[in-house]
DNA sequence: ATAAACCTTTACGTGGCGTAAAGGTCAAGT
DNA sequence: ACTTGACCTTTACGCCACGTAAAGGTTTAT
């Protein structure tokens, strides 16, 4: 099947600007020209661009997308990794910007005046996170060694599926992680519903429950950081309060 | 205390050139202008300087947070507590956009064993091996061989299920197509139930889903007849159907 | 034959600044 | 008193990822 520009725009939801654009950067070149100058795109741009746009919906750059789906030595995963550390920061800024404004309400409900250097803590990590962008740059040139198969577009579409299916009862659980947290209560009818889930969660890849055993991957929770920092990074303190709801759960507490 | 543009930069951290250009938009108009025609920033000007910044952060434009910050009759508190209320919005935005560059990650670094019709047994060996890998010795240790194995083997079990979970939905959606295509009439209640059961097929693989790009795929199945004998080889004309209901039920016809 | 709906290139506009360039001001050290 | 260097000023062009318009050529349907 071939396609002009507006059948493209239409099937992928993007404006025929951009397309003529994606060409003019070289980022996606239409398969050919016909005779009266009119861009013919093919099947092979068809998921190149679904590609391209995957990669824009998570915020990269066009120049960057560009050295992502044409260079073959390109590390993806090292951008991606890169991508997720920045996103990380974006949202460690976010918190400390919530905190920030929760202070600011208590300051003008209560009357407390706020420091000036105090009031731009949360807009300074932003500074210090462009900076760091800078940098990595130059630490990113040097990853790309690994050939990465580049004809696996459609298998990563397939496999997202099932990571998705996969991670739907962990994504329960944090819900229920963060509802139950924010009682406090270790003990309260939130957490033992928190603990109950990750039993069941737990269940599904281990053949044989015990409280012992639950009860030992609770304090492995606390003890070991990998996992600390695995619940603390979606809820914060969470490490902590399941491991302590657990140990309500299963009587040791 | 009074500030020059660098003092009030450094305290903000924003730059000078930020400052002087809100100063030209009228966003921010220093305290007043010294004999060297210097700017030079006040009290008022820090504390909605914190404003216009607040409302940066959460994307708003800066004509919009001229609007804001200059109205009389807003209550600051109401809108820090919507702020607040935003924020918590964007960070889960945030973990939303995380988890799927995860998932990304993931499937890309299982390329390399995933061939042609293997590709899915290949993707359940690689989260096995990445599960041993990461807490296998700890796990192994404390709980011993046996049970393991048995673990493993049942995480095999569980992406069986949810493939066979998928095909079921996908099977779901033939037979609601079978029915509404009787009807005939692309705008009925069968045709836009038939159109929903599409879109949370397509979420399971689609990571973030826009009437636009469903609408785009409907336009694929018809203009690509590989979809269109997929749909017409179930259902007779079932690909056109399948297209005129998506086209409905996003507003396209 | 004509109109509508495509297609093309060229070119300027947008937001929110970064980054010179060219020059004026100020405080400190010599 | 003079120089240095860190500040300050305005003007102006550059950047991304396109939107929008102008001026024209092509295709398709009636």
């Amino acid at each position: 099947m071939e396609y002009t520009v507006k059948k493209l725009a239409q099937l992928s939801g993007v404006s025929g600007r951009t397309l003529r654009y994606y060409d003019q950067i070289g980022l996606l070149k239409p398969a050919r020209i016909n005779t009266s100058g009119y861009r013919i795109y093919g099947e092979k741009e068809v998921d190149l661009l679904q590609q391209i746009l995957f990669y824009r919906e998570l915020g990269f750059g066009l120049e960057e997308i560009s050295r992502i789906v044409h260079d073959p030595s390109f590390d993806q995963v090292a951008a991606l990794k890169n991508h997720h550390k920045a996103l990380e920061e974006k949202r460690s800024r976010l918190d400390k910007l919530m905190t920030t404004v929760e202070k600011t309400i208590a300051s003008l409900e209560g009357g407390a005046a706020m420091q000036d250097n105090e009031k731009f803590d949360g807009f300074k990590e932003k500074l210090i996170h462009d900076n760091e962008q800078k940098y990595g740059k130059e630490i990113r040139d040097k990853y790309g060694d690994d050939t990465i198969d580049a004809s696996n577009k459609k298998l990563r579409n397939m496999l997202q599926e099932d990571f998705q299916a996969m991670t739907k009862l962990e994504e329960e659980l944090f819900e229920l992680l963060d509802k139950a947290n924010a009682t406090g209560d270790p003990a309260g009818k939130e957490a033992q519903e928190l603990a109950e889930k990750h039993k069941q969660w737990l269940m599904y890849s281990w053949p044989t429950y015990s409280k012992e055993a639950h009860a030992g991957l609770a304090e492995m929770y606390v003890a070991d950081e990998r996992f600390t920092t695995y619940y603390d990074k979606r809820v914060k303190g969470g490490a902590k309060f399941l491991h302590d709801a657990i140990l309500h759960y299963t009587g040791r507490m």
